[in-house]
DNA sequence: AGTGAAATATTGGATAACCGATACAACTAT
DNA sequence: ATAGTTGTATCGGTTATCCAATATTTCACT
């Protein structure tokens, strides 16, 4: 049966958005997608998301030379995370006051 | 460079969700999607779409016999927008506030 | 009836998102 | 120092989404 909520598509966003709230690191993200979702997406699926994000110059390390890499939004980032919220909220316009209901 | 808010994976949602408010025919949601995003997404993209939503059961025509089909949701498919929007509220949590914003 | 236009349907193919497995690096503890 | 653990990185492959092109149906108009 087909699936009416997968995430493909937007993860790199939801990343793109978690990080612009806080500093974040590979697995901080995994964590908090699986709370979000109930599963953990695989390393495969986060790591790849975080460079690409890295080499379009959204994000940057914001902890050097660690273990784990804490990252945090570039001044691109930022205005990317800006006209892509706005997009999203075009495109489910629809979706307007159901987050009030899903308490 | 990596486009942070494209519409992959979500389309068969917003499109139930689209139905779920007004009967609508394909060309309906084409029109109405090139308002939200700009594109008018292609013929090959909605009808594979609808047909499969059709075929899960979720929607089914109000029209017969007519050149036109308007598509309602059934009560299967009721049941699947409103599972579907919880899951959408929970994956997009940190998206709640931001309608407001973008008037 | 015949022509054209509009909506629907289908098919093949390109793209990229995501996963699983694996490998590598860094820190910890015994 | 060694072993184990945790976080990071990469690679190959599968799958599904979406598009372009094309075909088919239905209606309108003359």
């Amino acid at each position: 049966m087909r699936k009416c909520c997968e995430m493909k598509g937007f993860l790199s966003f939801i990343v793109l958005k978690m990080i612009s709230k806080n500093e974040m690191s590979g697995e901080d993200i995994r964590e908090e997608l699986k709370q979000r979702k109930g599963s953990k997406p695989s390393p495969g699926t986060i790591y790849p998301v975080l460079k690409s994000l890295h080499e379009s110059g959204f994000i940057q390390e914001c902890t050097h030379g660690h273990k784990i890499k804490k990252y945090a939004l570039t001044k691109k980032g930022k205005k990317e995370v800006e006209s892509a919220t706005k997009k999203f909220c075009e495109l489910f316009y629809d979706m307007r006051g159901e987050f009030e209901k899903c308490v």
